[in-house]
Formats: C-alpha cells, structure tokens, sequence
DNA sequence: CCGTTCTGCCGAACAACATTCGGTGCGACG
DNA sequence: CGTCGCACCGAATGTTGTTCGGCAGAACGG
C-alpha cells in the first residue's frame, strides 16, 4: 500500500468508471502497471467491489429511517442471528452492530411512511430476541464516496 | 424507468465497472442502446457516480461510530451550517439529519480509539450550537450495495 | 566488488471495447 | 390510411483493456 496505490484507489472511490488509460496518466504510470496494480488491489482485498450510486427515491425508496434494536439474551448466537435476518430483508440497506446502549442500528428504506410502517410492525416486531426497538426519521442522508484523507496519516 | 431502465440500474450497483458490452447481453439490447440508456440515467440524476468500496483498514480507518448530536437553537441557520461543518470534516464518512430526539447522526472512522477520542473533544464538541452528544462505537458494518428490490414495487 | 536473481515497470501488439450515426420498424396520432 | 416521432439496431472507427517479452534497478551472495 504505498503511495501509487493509494492515488490507483483515490482515483477509483472518486469515479470507479474512467478509463483505465485516464487513471494512469493521472497517477503517472504505464497503464500496463495502472491495470496490474488494480488487480493485485482487487486481489488483496483492499478494493472490495465497484458500485453505481443511485438516487433513492428512483428505486422507490423515499423514505428512510434508523433503528436502534435491543435484543436480549447477548449471545453470540441471538446476534448473528439477528444480523442475518436483518441483513436479509429488502428494506434493510445497512447493518450497524453497535457496543453500547443499542445492540444494532439497522438503516430502513421504503417507499412510503405506511410502508415503513408495516415493516416495522409486521417483520421486525415479530422476531422474539427483541425487547425494544427506537425508529427516527432521517430527513437528510449526506454521504462522503470519496473522504479525504485523515490527517495524521 | 422502465423495465430495461431498472435491470442496467441494477447491474451498474452490481459491478460497475463492467463493460457495457456485458450489460446489454444481460439485460437484452444493442450496445449502443444500452450505452444511450446508462447516459439519460446519468443525465436524469438517477444515477449519481461509480465509487470503488474500499476496506475501511485499508484507509486507515479501523474504528467507527456513530454520534448523535443535539444542537440548538433549532433554526435552519444553525442546522444548515453544522451539517456543513460535520461534512467538510475528514473524519466524517456520512451525515444523516434526524427527526426525533437527535438532531444529527454522524458517521465517523478514525486510525485508532485515541485520535477518535481527540476528533470528538478538540473538534466536535467545540461547536457553541451543540447541546449534547453521545458516542457509540461500531463493531460491525454490514452495508447492501446491491439491494433487493422492494416486494410491493 | 562483481555476478546473479528477483521484482516492478514499460511499450508494443492484438483483441475487445466505447461511441457515433444513418437507417429501420413500430406505435401514436391525425 | 398516411405521416410523424421515438426507440432501437448494426456497422464503422477510434479508443481501450489485456497480455507478454524485455529491461533496469534493487537485493543478495560470493
């Protein structure tokens, strides 16, 4: 992971659909090299996919919500199991397992209000290891696809 | 958004950096129809970049949480500019803007627990408009970047 | 200090690709 | 029934991905 790297990669988190050829020349190398360094990224594991960003409401996902969830026993048993079945609905986006109050944050989207609604009570509110559970709206979702760089690295 | 529409969506949040070529075998068109299409959803907004997902370690980001924060006064002047604070900060990965008893969820990733500890006290908490904030830190992220299409849609 | 080995990069060659554009079929509309 | 407009197609052309042989410099050992 040195320095050529690193710019293969901050190229690709900024538009993963340019041009080898365009990478580079941006980054200063052959593009024989260019190519063989992604693929030894890719192999590594340091690049672990490549993905088109969509707007949500073009796929009918309107509205968005955070779900803090208490499960009990805390066993590793209830938590990957809960994971899973989380992990596995089509509302769900994203899986937080969490150290602290809550045990997971689980980031919803559905179409509407009433929809959202119903996966709360019909599917979530079903399963057994959960005593309780906290729903906030999120009127705004601001994600960072391309972060820069931390400061004291 | 037709039919035709939805299944190039779903191969670019797939792989995006496959060839189009590939794209229109799969979905069952001309290249050059498939190409015009993928340019009208770029065009359109619905399609809004291609982004290589990184492994977190790799960034040097091995510690993640979640931070909620309340501000005040409650005003769009000091909402609109916290959200552009949290966003402009290296640290920050996403911002949702919440309904409910928080005001702001942030995701945040940092090399190690120290520089986390010092991001939240010398840079956040020494925003004037926050009134309070609580840290919980992130043992696992399981994100969907290829979500199932939703049952009733 | 020299010879060997190994590693990473390069540039050329070729197959695959993106992109453009004129043509065509089909449904809509008058 | 004729005409218009739209979406798709296929061929053509310049560009790209991908492979491979070779080369230079570093690392190592004698």
């Amino acid at each position: 992971m040195d320095e050529l790297d690193s710019a293969i990669v901050r190229e690709l988190q900024r538009d993963a659909r340019q041009s080898n050829r365009d990478i580079a020349r941006k980054v200063g190398v052959a593009p024989s090299t260019c190519l063989e360094r992604t693929r030894l990224l890719r192999e590594r594991g340091v690049i672990r996919g490549y993905h088109a960003d969509i707007t949500p409401s073009a796929l009918n996902r309107g509205v968005q919500a955070l779900v803090s969830v208490q499960v009990r026993p805390l066993s590793r048993a209830v938590i990957d199991a809960f994971k899973a079945f989380a992990h596995g609905l089509p509302e769900v986006t994203a899986v937080f397992v969490m150290a602290g109050n809550d045990d997971f944050v689980i980031h919803v989207s559905a179409q509407d209000n009433d929809r959202l609604h119903a996966f709360l009570v019909d599917r979530l509110s079903q399963r057994k290891e959960i005593v309780g559970f906290r729903t906030s709206i999120i009127f705004q979702h601001l994600a960072k696809h391309d972060p820069a760089p931390l400061p004291g690295a």
